[in-house]
DNA sequence: TCCTTTTAGTTTGCGTCGCAAACTAGTCTG
DNA sequence: CAGACTAGTTTGCGACGCAAACTAAAAGGA
């Protein structure tokens, strides 16, 4: 901690805003554990309405968190999409913080 | 999990909103390690503006997971709070559903 | 060929929320 | 009694998340 007289609960509110919405948390964690995944899987995989999904990922997208790849399979179009590093050192910031957080720790 | 399918990652997306805004879960993680804690306490140990901590522990009383104490001491008004069983078990599932979702499991 | 359905996503509109600033109320000091 | 301080509350506004409406391209029938 910086400030030693900081309590571990004060990581709570430093947590990145970007991250911390769970719909946002969620597509960060399942793109964390796999190469690329597509639109449709995070659709289904989580729950998302296609509207809600692609304008959480595009918000990812702006912040660089993840980029996207379209393309055609079969004359089908496909979305992709790909954590990147930033992305990646962000989600583990917020896991960080969060388990500090979260801990029993007086105050 | 209800459906065998879904991944723990899932348990993000129903996470008690009450809870996971940031302030509110650091006012109630404090509020868990006391018995009583006061307004200017908490305000000194969060770094919250007046304003803020006041309409998020208004939130907090309004779903009844905190109850409010107004005394005197010395002719100063002091605002405590308290924990309710409720609150508690609000934070645990919180905290439970967090952990689960921040594990890296697959999917 | 034309039309309807399906798949795959994006955009729009609205209600809600969090934040900071402004305000209220009681006390103390000179 | 005037001014300053302590302790909170209320207000106003910008940002956000959600669902519904919309767009676009391909496939399947008649």
């Amino acid at each position: 901690m910086t400030d030693p007289k900081a309590p571990s609960v004060s990581a709570l509110l430093e947590l990145d805003r970007l991250v911390h919405e769970p719909a946002r948390l969620a597509i960060l964690t399942v793109l964390a554990s796999a190469e690329e995944v597509q639109f449709k899987f995070l659709e289904e995989a989580l729950g998302l309405t296609r509207g809600n999904l692609s304008s959480h990922v595009s918000k990812l997208e702006e912040a660089g968190y993840l980029v996207v790849t379209k393309a055609f399979e079969d004359r089908v179009p496909v979305t992709s999409y790909r954590i990147t590093a930033r992305g990646r050192k962000a989600l583990e910031s917020y896991r960080a913080a969060m388990l500090q957080g979260l801990s029993r720790g007086k105050a």
